[in-house]
DNA sequence: TTGGCCTGAAT
DNA sequence: ATTCAGGCCAG
């Protein structure tokens, strides 16, 4: 993530470049597999893709690298150190504590709410009652889109109307909630209006990312443990295309009745509720609804005995039968479909149209109807055939049978409140969901008729206490399902873990291989068999894989930096397996290889236990998504010859470490935690297909910005980072102001901050120092945290663990025919002449000697000049601060003068305020620097009044 | 189910 | 003008 803004803050200072200047450089590539991972993975749905989404981003950016013939050295993360941890762990926390809480009050808020109405309405003045509508409390946990739009004063009902389906929302939510086991495939569930499902599904969700962080643990054995972990992902996967289902729904539907709704609502002053029941519990309250006495049809008069598949499914599953069938459907999609097409067309019995039709959507709805028309052509057929009417009647029909389905009082009263016609269809056959048995994984589509009991006893009940007799035999069931369920454990930080301990394995490893060569000075090759397919460069695979041993793969040696040196310039390439070729210069030790190899046994058998037991583990999390991500990835690399490495803890610390080693001549990255980590060449955006690849150096910041590594460290305590939470309501601009504000070695501008904040905290109901620039005034306003520069963070990012060695890199020829044999089909899903077209040019360019540069090109992107801050305040600040920093060195007491003096620092801004207009003649008089930084300001500032950044930009990108 | 970017909203 | 939150998109 980096320090937030920062890269806004050092934007200025980018120089856009092709990236044929980068021809030759080494240059460290941070991977970070995971963003592109998970997201590529929902959205392909072969599945083959899906898996290896992450193969294939970084296929491509190799060839990318080597297409441009940069020499890369990738470094992957290892273990996250404890801070990053901890922050991390604690944001999520706080967000989930955080929701939690909004929801919490919601329910309080909804509670009393209920309860005022209740008494309200045993008073008997139900609707006149003043009370807010609830949708105003709800409107933050539930999208606007789903809440009844605000109702207009005049109409009484559509109050009462908004209230009852609160109520229900209320009512289901709580009930079904409080076993925290939904059986999302019961009828019962299906018969909920969509805005229900779609709550409930999300709780569903947030619940089951919670539960998993409990103390279930996974099964040991790497079998199970695969499949405990699919079956965790199956589930989210499932409760995800409940809830796309849902939306979707919710999105026709607003989109196509919610105007509708509206105007039932001013219209249906008859509809009003007769009597309302509040049941209460102490964990759910259940409220009946009695239907309006306008609608014949209410639930109450119909047979409790339900046609599940008899003329009203035909009806309703009619329109399903001629239109694609999409992957998932939510259960009553097409009876919603059916409410909305024969409310709409059958209305004139019921309700007056006219008045609909004129009600303006609300901006949410147009935005739906717009969504809905962009949705997919299915929905367009729904659309047209809702418009033309023509099975409308089979609709209304099956509409009114299904009627009888409904599973509780309650839905059935907002069936009649939102629907004058009985629209509440529970499912078609074709989509009825069996309750899941075991929960998790099955998700099958079954065909009507496997309703539970409960759910038909449930139907049955009309009284309210026996349906809370049922509810709770319901909620029984439900929980004991829940038990059967195979336990979760959160997904995500196992992975984290594994692969924190993955990291360390491989480390281990390559460190005892270190050792162990060095020591031994032998090549690793000639002993250490790699299966190229299957793992890291690890000495590990000796022991526990025998089969493999005197099969080296050439293409390893070159791949770890400390058998770079030793290993020959390039591998040779011997025969077409893919797995397994030989050395080239086995011969050379085999002298000592007898020798050699029983020092090395010995050697590994003190480790051998250990990574015995480490090996377990990677076997385990080798079935991990992410465990497996990493060697994939290596496999990768290692067949295009590229060296990699993993970094103890931070990716990014190591290539900043390697960088100022000299061992590579800059990293290319997109994280802005290099700086801190000391980078001085930093290439951003060079994977990104929009952007122009942007070149910044360390000096440019110092010079241009008066930023410094401790500074920037500062900066990510203001802003936030990975290892600290920012001061709230800092950004960027700010950030530097308070820098500016406070100078300092070190950490002192920060404990100089704080300690002069929680003065000015005191003091906050005196009058404010008149001493105090505007910058002080606005900061006297922030919150900071307790112990605020906690010195671990700067301490993090001074002293981070990385790799010291002096050995250097070397890159290893492609392995063309390996390459060519890599299972593109199989994992990316590729035509042979797909693949064909992929690698043609990258090997086109990697067989060509030399790629001469094109000085045009060059020269133009070169030429990009600095581009201007945009921020005055920013400006000023910069200004500010590299004047004090110059200055600060000779005369640090001009330099406090400067600070302190409210006459002095008021001049000082209004000079340079002065200066942005004049075009910095004012600075110029100050230092002969300042006439060079004036002058350049000079020039940014005219090109950033005429628009001249925008342009300058523009320039950059059409090149 | 990550993170960067953009927009709209609030201060 | 900034900051922040939420939605969108990503090879």
């Amino acid at each position: 993530m980096g320090v937030h803004g920062l890269w806004r803050l050092l934007e200025s200072t980018g120089k856009p470049i092709n990236p044929e200047t980068l021809e030759g450089k080494i240059l460290a590539v941070d991977i970070s597999i995971w963003l592109n991972q998970a997201v590529k993975g929902v959205r392909d749905r072969e599945g083959n893709s899906v898996q290896n989404a992450h193969l294939l981003t970084l296929f491509h950016r190799i060839c990318k690298l080597l297409f441009f013939r940069i020499r890369p050295v990738f470094v992957f993360d290892g273990d996250a150190p404890l801070l990053k941890k901890q922050t991390l762990a604690l944001r999520r926390q706080r967000k989930e504590e955080l929701t939690h809480e909004s929801k919490q009050t919601n329910e309080k808020l909804l509670k009393t709410f209920l309860k005022r109405q209740a008494i309200k309405a045993a008073l008997g003045d139900h609707s006149k009652d003043p009370l807010p509508s609830l949708s105003s409390v709800r409107r933050d946990e539930v999208d606007d889109m789903y809440v009844l739009p605000a109702l207009p004063p005049a109409e009484e009902k559509d109050k009462s109307r908004s209230v009852v389906w609160e109520r229900l929302l209320f009512t289901f939510y709580h009930r079904q909630s409080e076993t925290n086991s939904v059986d999302i495939n019961s009828e019962e569930f299906a018969s909920l209006p969509p805005e229900m499902k779609h709550e409930i599904l999300k709780d569903m969700k947030e619940f089951s990312k919670r539960r998993r962080t409990l103390i279930h643990k996974p099964p040991e054995r790497s079998g199970d443990f695969s499949q405990y972990q699919l079956a965790g992902l199956l589930q989210r996967n499932k409760l995800n295309q409940h809830l796309e289902g849902v939306e979707k729904e919710m999105n026709q539907r607003s989109a196509g009745s919610a105007p509708q709704l509206y105007q039932e609502d001013g219209d249906q002053q008859s509809h009003s509720v007769e009597s309302q029941r509040l049941v209460s519990e102490d964990h759910s309250h259940y409220i009946l609804i009695k239907g309006s006495k306008k609608n014949e049809s209410a639930p109450e008069s119909q047979p409790a005995v339900s046609p599940w598949s008899g003329s009203s499914l035909s009806g309703c599953r009619r329109r399903v039968a001629d239109k694609p069938k999409p992957l998932w459907r939510p259960i009553c999609e097409e009876d919603e479909e059916a409410q909305t097409t024969s409310s709409e067309d059958s209305k004139p019995s019921v309700s007056k149209p006219s008045v609909g039709d004129t009600s303006p959507p609300s901006p949410r709805t147009r935005t739906a109807i717009q969504a809905a028309m962009n949705d997919s052509s299915d929905e367009e057929k729904v659309d047209q055939r809702k418009e033309d009417g023509s099975a409308l009647n089979d609709e209304e029909d099956g509409a009114a049978e299904c009627m009888t389905r409904i599973s509780s009082s309650a839905i059935k009263v907002k069936a009649d409140i939102h629907h004058p016609v009985p629209q509440v269809l529970i499912s078609s056959s074709e989509e009825e969901t069996e309750p899941s048995p075991k929960g998790t994984s099955d998700f099958k589509r079954n065909p009507a008729g496997q309703s539970s009991d409960v759910r038909d006893s449930l139907l049955v009940s009309s009284s309210e206490d026996e349906m809370e007799e049922v509810i709770g035999q319901r909620n029984r069931e439900l929980r004991l399902a829940a038990l059967q369920q195979p336990p979760r454990t959160e997904m995500e930080s196992e992975e984290e873990t594994k692969t924190g301990q993955l990291m360390e394995d491989l480390r281990a490893k390559n460190r005892g291989q270190t050792e162990k060569q060095e020591k031994l000075n032998i090549r690793e090759s000639d002993h250490n068999p790699h299966n190229a397919a299957a793992s890291s460069p690890d000495t590990l695979s000796i022991n526990l894989s025998p089969q493999l041993c005197g099969k080296p793969a050439d293409a390893m040696p070159e791949i770890h930096p400390v058998t770079l040196k030793q290993s020959s310039e390039a591998p040779e390439k011997t025969n077409g397996d893919n797995v397994k070729s030989e050395s080239s210069e086995e011969s050379e030790s085999e002298g000592t290889v007898a020798d050699e190899l029983e020092a090395l046994e010995s050697s590994l058998q003190v480790e051998q236990s250990n990574l015995r037991e480490q090996k377990q583990q990677q076997e385990r999390m080798a079935n991990t998504v992410t465990g497996q991500m990493y060697l994939e990835s290596q496999e990768l690399l290692r067949l295009f010859g590229v060296p990699f490495l993993v970094a103890p803890t931070e990716a990014e610390a190591q290539c900043a470490a390697l960088d100022r080693a000299d061992q590579t001549n800059g990293t290319i990255t997109d994280d802005s935690d290099v700086w801190l980590f000391g980078g001085r060449h930093v290439y951003k955006n060079f994977f990104s297909q929009n952007k122009y690849v942007e070149h910044y150096q360390y000096s440019d910041l110092q010079n241009q910005l008066g930023l410094d590594r401790t500074k920037m460290i500062n900066l990510a305590y203001l802003l936030g980072s990975d290892y600290t939470e920012g001061v709230p309501g800092v950004g960027y601009v700010t950030g530097m102001e308070i820098l500016n504000e406070f100078p300092g070695p070190g950490l002192e501008p920060l404990t100089q901050f704080s300690t002069w904040w929680s003065e000015a905290q005191e003091k906050k109901r005196l009058a404010a120092d008149p001493r105090d620039t505007k910058v002080k005034k606005k900061l006297r306003d922030l919150k900071l945290h307790p112990g605020f520069p906690n010195p671990a963070v700067a301490q993090a990012y001074l002293q981070p663990a990385v790799e010291q060695s002096d050995s250097s890199f070397s890159w290893g020829r492609p392995q063309l025919d390996m390459i060519k044999e890599y299972p593109f089909t199989v994992r990316f899903g590729w035509s042979s002449r797909r693949t064909e077209e992929t690698l043609q040019p990258v090997i086109k360019q990697l067989n060509t000697q030399q790629t001469q540069l094109r000085i045009d090109s060059f020269f133009r992107m070169e030429q990009q000049e600095k581009q201007a801050i945009r921020s005055q305040r920013l400006r000023r600040a910069v200004t500010c601060m590299k004047r004090k920093e110059r200055e600060g060195g000779e005369e640090e007491e001009e330099d406090k003068v400067m600070v302190e003096s409210p006459l002095k620092s008021s001049s000082s801004s209004s000079s340079s305020s002065g200066e942005d207009s004049d075009g910095g003649q004012k600075v110029a008089m100050v230092t002969a620097r300042s006439v060079f930084e004036g002058s350049r300001r000079g020039r940014g500032a005219k090109s950033t009044r005429g628009r001249g950044s925008t342009r300058g930009r523009g320039r950059a990108k059409k090149l």
